[in-house]
DNA sequence: AGCACGCCGACT
DNA sequence: GTCGGCGTGCTC
């Protein structure tokens, strides 16, 4: 090292233009399974631009291909390899705050899949794009003190223009104040005598028409209804929550119409009241303008977050939320990562839906997420439901969450009585096949005698479940997946329910050509002729996806249905949350059978959570609910203890169950699937790959002798093993320690390389086991 | 996931 | 002789 003292001054002058400091570098992740960050140098000229949780432009990958990633880490220690450098710096505002990316870094981690791809899944598309947003130019008039000296002459306009600047008090949009002088001359002078200057900032586009919820007219304050004792006891619990730091889980277990949202109001109020923001996770298909107002008040204003916004609708709603001035967000499964800036609750209502699990990558749980939010910020968490997932059971049992329940329904309004109908033993009609039994008719003719309403439900869409020849025995099948298609009447076609694949109805079997073919199997349309024949002088609506895919179509039915001007409401499980309908006297179950028997270890918990929410809408005004159930299986457990409205031992024996066969919650699961157009390829991958499970089993076994070795299932044919013309294989991986289970399935994802033509996915919690 | 590099078969 | 099949391995 040279320590002479230089004799001259640098070449270049230490001057602010020509700043002299270490050489920058940024950790960038990008959309694709990649498990680390690529190290980048920032030019000079990006340097005051540069910023974790903004996404930049980069040369990757041997061709140099310009791809977009997310900057997640900015540093000044020299690489010790050569490194390209980032082009582009894209957005303005870091779109990510340091707990999102902590809790981003660990669902890349937990759901194996790579940072960069949750991330760009995270940021809707709409805020990459700046959707709804455009560049405007501003001026503003120069301060007092940087006028230039002298003071230079203007003219009258420009006079007039600059009164109206300082009058404003505030900049002003080039654009309108052009309109309002009749021209832009003006300012252009002022702007090059110093008196006034130009800037662009991205703005709203349309500012006047942002989408505030629902909150076109001032919500009035809402009535401060008395607490029933349980209420209230849950109150005190989550209040006290409130009044401390740190992470905390409540569980509010809380029959049908026993007023849990009341207590989120509550919990969401005093949030407010302390100057933070909370996050409401609804599922989906609650996710109604009903839902939303219930959160609206006059003092905060409410984002929504949700899949059928449009791009600029979203983006209008997140940047709000980013900049503070939103204090509620409510919204589906990815509200969970809502750009808050003091998120202070997170409530998940309906916290035992499947629909918060993502079905595509990354795999994730917006229950779990929210958690592990929770967790990581601090802060208070509020699960509730009347039917909660036995995870969150087991998870309260163990006394992680704080279980408050609310056993009785508000205002002393007594639980329906369930009755169940033993099919079994129905009556039938000769050469009929009714869906309807005599005895939910007889009960149906009386409960509208009696000017009351009723609710069908079946969970099955269409007219003719099954197409069936009874000559050959052939049934009619997708041609891209091993299900059976469903005859939908109003469309005239038939259709496959998991890839949308459509053919014309067949009269003729395509196998044996007889013209016998039987169209069999109870769907909601044939339903629905069943009824109008039955009841002729009544007014029936059907609500299922093929009705209610209309905007607006969902509301227009509930609120005839309010009104009076339907007596009977039938449809899928859609029509079985959170309706509240005080005239709704009777709920009758058309096959509780449906879904019991599918090859899914919570098929018994979704039996039961779905007969509890659908005989949850019955009697919830002042005259008494009845529910009927027509079951083959009257003594099955899950039925059986819905009827009675008995949670506790439903969950006390679907637990003994799972322990004994060492499923969730009691084991960790993760499930692996391989698929390929080509049959044989897939079997052969899935042969290889059980190889390296063995392997892999072996090695962590040798780590970590103290555990329970990891159980692999498998391979075996998926029970849909034909979906969307892929041939699937899948793996069941079983552990009580989650650790161990990741550890084998990162060592198998880094030997296994699937050939051309095959490809494997890996579904950590798996909720969908087709 | 892409994409380039590379090593074997049927074509101008 | 070359165009191109896809297997293999890397991406700062």
């Amino acid at each position: 090292m040279d320590t002479v003292i230089q004799p001259n001054p640098p070449s270049l002058p230490l001057t602010e233009s020509h700043p002299v400091h270490a050489a920058l570098f940024a950790e960038i992740v990008f959309d694709r399974p990649l498990d680390h960050a690529y190290t980048y140098a920032v030019p000079e000229t990006l340097r005051e631009q540069i910023a974790v949780g903004k996404r930049v432009r980069a040369p990757f990958g041997r061709g140099d291909r310009s791809t977009d990633g997310f900057c997640v880490g900015v540093t000044e220690q020299m690489p010790d390899r050569e490194v390209k450098s980032i082009t582009e710096v894209l957005d303005e505002e870091s779109l990510l705050d340091d707990p999102l990316l902590r809790l981003t870094r660990w669902m890349a981690d937990y759901y194996l899949c790579g940072w960069g791809q949750v991330l760009h899944a995270v940021v809707p598309a709409g805020v990459r794009a700046n959707a709804g947003t455009k560049s405007a130019v501003f001026v503003e008039a120069v301060p007092q003190a940087e006028l230039p000296n002298p003071l230079p002459t203007v003219s009258p306009k420009q006079k007039q223009a600059l009164d109206r600047l300082r009058a404003a008090g505030q900049p002003l949009e080039q654009s309108q104040l052009g309109r309002e002088l009749g021209g832009t001359g003006a300012i252009a002078g002022l702007v090059s005598k110093g008196l006034v200057r130009k800037f662009t900032e991205r703005v709203e586009r349309n500012a006047a028409t942002e989408p505030h919820a629902a909150a076109a007219e001032p919500t009035p304050q809402r009535p401060e209804l008395v607490l029933s004792a349980d209420q209230q006891a849950a109150w005190e619990t989550i209040h006290a929550g409130l009044q401390t730091s740190g992470f905390h889980a409540y569980l509010l277990h809380g029959v049908t119409g026993s007023g849990k949202t009341e207590i989120y109001l509550r919990a969401i109020e005093e949030v407010i009241r302390q100057g933070k923001e909370a996050i409401v996770l609804v599922p989906e298909i609650s996710l109604t303008p009903q839902t939303i107002e219930r959160f609206s008040g006059p003092e905060h204003s409410v984002a929504v977050l949700h899949s059928h916004l449009t791009n600029a609708e979203r983006g209008g709603h997140w940047r709000r939320i980013a900049s503070g001035l939103a204090q509620i967000v409510v919204g589906a499964r990815s509200a969970v990562f809502a750009p808050t800036r003091k998120l202070g609750l997170i409530v998940i209502d309906e916290e035992h839906e499947n629909s918060f699990k993502q079905e595509s990558i990354p795999r994730y749980h917006g229950r779990d997420v929210a958690v592990m939010r929770a967790s990581l910020a601090g802060i208070p968490i509020i699960l509730g439901s009347a039917t909660p997932s036995l995870e969150s059971w087991h998870n309260a049992a163990k006394k992680s969450y704080t279980l408050l329940e609310l056993p009785t329904r508000v205002a002393s309004r007594p639980m329906p009585t369930v009755k169940l109908v033993d099919l079994r033993h129905e009556p039938k009609t000769p050469g009929k096949h009714f869906a309807i039994g005599p005895t939910l008719e007889m009960a149906m003719r009386q409960t509208l005698k009696d000017n009351g309403q009723v609710i069908l439900l079946l969970n099955r869409r269409g007219y003719s479940t099954h197409i069936h020849c009874p000559g050959c025995g052939h049934v009619a099948q997708c041609i891209h997946c091993d299900l059976a298609l469903t005859f939908h009447r109003a469309k005239a076609a038939l259709l496959c329910h998991y890839c949308g694949w459509e053919s014309a109805p067949v009269l003729q079997c395509v196998q044996c050509g007889q013209d016998s073919v039987r169209y069999q199997g109870l769907g909601t349309e044939k339903l629905q002729v069943e009824i109008e024949g039955k009841f002729p002088d009544r007014v029936v609506q059907r609500m299922d996806s093929d009705t209610m895919s209309k905007p607006g179509s969902h509301r227009r039915v509930l609120d005839a249905f309010r009104e009076g001007k339907i007596q009977i409401l039938l449809g899928t499980q859609m029509i079985a949350k959170g309706l509240d309908f005080p005239n709704v006297t009777l709920v009758g179950v058309i096959n509780a059978d449906v879904g019991l028997h599918m090859p899914d270890f919570r098929a018994a918990e979704r039996t039961f959570q779905l007969l509890a929410q659908v005989a949850g809408r019955a009697g919830r005004g002042d005259r008494n609910g009845l529910v009927m159930v027509q079951t083959f299986t009257p003594d099955h457990p899950c039925i059986a203890l819905a009827a009675q409205h008995d949670y506790h031992s439903f969950a006390r024996l679907e637990l003994a169950l799972r322990k004994e066969h060492a499923y969730p919650p009691y084991q960790r699961m993760a499930r692996v699937i391989v698929r390929s157009e080509n049959q044989a390829a897939a079997e052969a991958f899935a042969e290889t790959l059980a190889g390296s499970f063995q392997q892999a089993v072996v090695h962590s076994t040798r780590r970590f002798p103290a555990a329970a070795p990891v159980r692999v299932l498998g391979p075996a044919e998926c029970p849909v093993f034909k979906l969307k013309g892929y041939y699937r294989f899948h793996f069941q991986l079983q552990s009580d320690n989650s650790g161990l289970l990741h550890t084998v399935l990162r060592e198998v994802l880094l030997v296994s390389k699937p050939p051309h033509g095959v490809e494997f996915q890996v579904d950590v919690d798996p909720y969908s086991m087709l």
